[in-house]
DNA sequence: CAACTTAGTGTTTTATGTACACGAAGGTAA
DNA sequence: TTACCTTCGTGTACATAAAACACTAAGTTG
């Protein structure tokens, strides 16, 4: 039986990574940095990537704690929705030549193994215009189709968790973190057809939204808009009781 | 900003746990295992609790290797379906009052933090008849409703196990994982009502499994049984290219 | 006021889900 | 051999859900 002491137990730092999913009315983006420069100029690292944000846990911070701890130092967004979804913990994960000079750089323990907690955020593009602006680390919501080729295995995550939103869309009340708090049933239903990629037939999707007691009309409609205004919605969290229950009168 | 130098990183200690469910005509059961006691006969730990298999990971082993390893060192169970299923770090899931002595006897360092990563399994306790004989540690399969206060955090760990399977069940094909290799659909279905905690109808449970290409007819009858014997049936994992492609001919 | 753009609405057809009861096949025991 | 017991295996009627499909209404702009 190994013990710590011989050393075969794994010394690991472990990370958070988030990957954070934005929506507005073009589509589903995630949320990448780029990774930060060497600041020895006599030594650069030759090739920076886009990554997740993510870094390593502190002593006494839970994973939840972290994620948006990390999140918010990297980007500045607070308050963002972020849902646990796999861990990743592959010995080589950040073995590859590739990430070899960044990990150099930046960490005490370049060749220790780290292992990752992986949390799918979401955030509404919608009111909460992106503001990389007053933050140093560049920030980029990119196209989930456009994602390029990232640091460590930052790209087998964003696959990942796009399989998981996918089948939480349906099943857990998510949506309206992607939306802004007022919506429009079109807007919803774009939403569906970003994540779901397929599109869905308008009369019967707002059949299906009609027996969704957390959605709620408002007594409101659309403002600023070249056409005829839609009504507004919101999301009731405790609209009687999570819809399964409606029917038992 | 901290560093690993300064000792704000967390120093962890990581863990896998396995949620072992095992199935048989009387029910749906978890393997949970004796905490082993301690040596020195002068300072016994006063109370040992059941667990869930699981121990700390090596140097250069991946989250599945750990887990098909500890399950095996621990229950000589081999072979075992697993599957992740969440990453369970809060700070001091290892602090409580009630787990100290254990972790006193047992690591090398009981007072770092441990985060785990827990895996589901499967069994079938049908031909795969449990012998706990051949090991030292006990195991024990014990029925789901009568769990009993575990180590650590291990009764959340059974918990969110127990959901994960039921929503699992009926989307991913795990269900033959827990049933003989030859099975009828009584036993099919006695499953799928201890897992769901539900009873389901038989005559519209066999019409939806009709509609399953995975599931097929053996040209075999139950044997040994004291009253009409029913048609076998077997898993065939890729059954016309799982179910969805059937009727697109 | 004409032109443009998106909102909003119902019906029919098809597939799926649900509720429900009895004869058939084999084994056991008198 | 017969009566009895237990589980197997099957079909239909009804209700609900899914899918396909097109036009009028309400605003804005020029």
């Amino acid at each position: 039986m190994p013990t710590s002491q011989n050393n075969s137990f794994a010394q690991v730092d472990v990370s958070v990574d988030c990957v954070v999913f934005g929506y507005n009315d073009d589509g589903l983006k995630v949320l990448l940095i780029d990774q930060k420069a060497n600041q020895n100029p006599n030594h650069p690292i030759p090739v920076l990537y886009k990554a997740l944000p993510g870094d390593l846990i502190l002593k006494q911070e839970s994973f939840e704690d972290a994620a948006s701890r990390v999140l918010y130092e990297l980007t500045r967004l607070k308050g963002v929705f972020l849902q646990q979804f796999h861990a990743f913990g592959n010995p080589n994960r950040v073995r590859e030549l590739k990430d070899q000079d960044w990990l150099r750089s930046f960490r005490t323990h370049p060749n220790r193994r780290v292992i990752t907690v992986a949390y799918y955020g979401l955030v509404s593009l919608h009111d909460h215009t992106p503001e990389p602006a007053s933050f140093a680390g560049q920030t980029n919501w990119v196209d989930l189709g456009d994602v390029p080729e990232l640091a460590f295995d930052h790209n087998d995550i964003v696959d990942e968790a796009v399989k998981t939103l996918r089948s939480h869309l349906e099943s857990q009340h998510i949506s309206f973190e992607l939306l802004p708090k007022k919506f429009t049933l079109s807007q919803l239903q774009g939403l569906y057809e970003s994540v779901l990629d397929k599109r869905l037939d308008k009369r019967n999707f707002r059949k299906n939204v009609k027996k969704m007691s957390h959605v709620v009309a408002l007594d409101e409609k659309q403002t600023g808009v070249l056409h005829k205004p839609a009504q507004l919605f919101s999301y009731d969290p405790d609209g009687l009781d999570s819809d399964l229950n409606d029917m038992q009168k």
